[in-house]
DNA sequence: AATCCAGCAAGTGTATACACTCTCGTGAAC
DNA sequence: GTTCACGAGAGTGTATACACTTGCTGGATT
């Protein structure tokens, strides 16, 4: 896997972290590298505790972890590239602010996606793989149980990721984790009111779906998943922008 | 745009750098920052000045641009997340050579994409924009009359970057110009014989089945083009692995 | 003659230094 | 009282310095 991709993965990278030998070489204070750094802020950003606007002082991240602005600047470098920051010149890195315009293309592109992913995936899905959907499945309604919000909500973004994944394809499972951190701080910012028991329900329907090979239905159900995902975001052009533009976000 | 992006611009990318005044202040030598040896870079690869494999030592580039190794590194981070450059810790940066399953992979995801782009394109389509992509094919047309290679691959690529444009989603724009930029880079390894005038065909029948918006056939003619474009690569598994691997490539 | 190890050169990885830009507060002018 | 100008401080942008890794060359050993 060429790029270790942000928050979707932090479980595994965490733990080849924890198992790589600490260097004592004098350059290296810490054990991470830089993208430890892009890491942390991700899930820092995914789990609403860097709100939206937030400024990202190179000095202060670079005291924290115990490294040179060096380190820093290439994280936030990286950051930018996934769109999780947004880099003003000479002003500096904050956190990025998608706009209305920009949730709405976000969440076309992913219909579009998806919807021909899942089309592909009826087609050829193994009944192995079927049983690996069903224990992720298992995995989000446990962790919708005992009400783990960090772990809920990866699980039901690794969802898609899943998807991807099973149809072999590795470029398309990155693209598609780049669209998911997206959604993410677009739900988040968005404040999305819905409910993850009705995602995981959409999700159960899609798994039905593919494992009775019913392309066509798989299809219907994601392009109305991801359209009731979107309808719950409070961007609706009819809110007026004041709503937007007076809620309290930074 | 925030993201200036790579080949698929150059030309707009460089009137504005030539209009820009030249700022004369001590710490910045040349005209161009970061972005400007992305470029570079990344017109050299497609336009096969730089062979797949390459390495790209950063003093020498430091030295050719006139600035330090800081801006370079930069520069070659971003090119790594484009997958133009791969980066070998320790061991420096060299022309990406990607592989037969990726380029495989990449084919496919385009063609998933592309074809819901089109789908979604014949239904919502204007009279303006199809004399917009006309104009388009036009150009095309002259660039491979008078034989200007790279003119030429740059519009036959900024086609389909073209289509998604008109649909006014600029997401998915940039995402398929990153899928366009390692297709070039594919082609250009695995010595695509497939004729420009071939592909000119295809443009020109995907746009008359947009003009009748003709969805049904519209997704039709990209699949096609896409799989032909594909097939004329030389990595037919049917092809004996010696033959690209001994094929002197660097 | 072939192999292995030491040492050196080249090049990458990180930290630090310094110049420039932006921001914000203070004070003077109107 | 309001507005504009100026300056100090903070923070970004780029260059440079230095440590470490890699890979090669040459000589010693088997």
């Amino acid at each position: 896997m060429p790029r270790a991709h942000a928050a979707l993965k932090v479980i595994s990278s965490r733990d080849a972290r924890a198992r790589a030998p600490q260097r004592k070489s004098a350059t290296a204070p810490a054990v991470c590298a830089t993208e430890c750094i892009v890491e942390s802020i991700t899930t820092a950003i995914v789990e609403r505790r860097l709100a939206p606007g937030t400024k990202l002082a190179e000095q202060k991240i670079a005291d924290i972890f115990k490294v040179s602005r060096t380190l820093v600047r290439q994280a936030l470098n990286q950051l930018s590239r996934d769109r999780l920051v947004t880099l003003e010149p000479a002003r500096g890195a904050f956190v990025a602010m998608p706009s209305v315009e920009e949730a709405r293309q976000v969440f076309e592109v992913r219909s579009m996606i998806e919807a021909a992913l899942v089309r592909q995936l009826a087609t050829r899905i193994t009944d192995a793989q079927i049983t690996q959907l069903r224990s992720h499945l298992r995995d989000e309604r446990e962790a919708i149980a005992r009400t783990d919000v960090s772990g809920r909500t990866r699980l039901l973004a690794d969802f898609h990721v899943v998807l991807a994944r099973l149809l072999g394809n590795e470029v398309l499972a990155q693209l598609l984790a780049d669209l998911l951190s997206r959604s993410s701080l677009i739900s988040l910012m968005y404040q999305s009111a819905h409910s993850a028991e009705h995602s995981q329900d959409d999700h159960v329907q899609i798994v039905e779906a593919l494992a009775k090979r019913d392309a066509r239905a798989a299809v219907r159900l994601m392009e109305h998943h991801l359209a009731s995902v979107e309808r719950n975001l409070q961007l609706d052009p009819r809110t007026p922008d004041l709503l937007a533009a007076l809620r309290p976000q930074t």
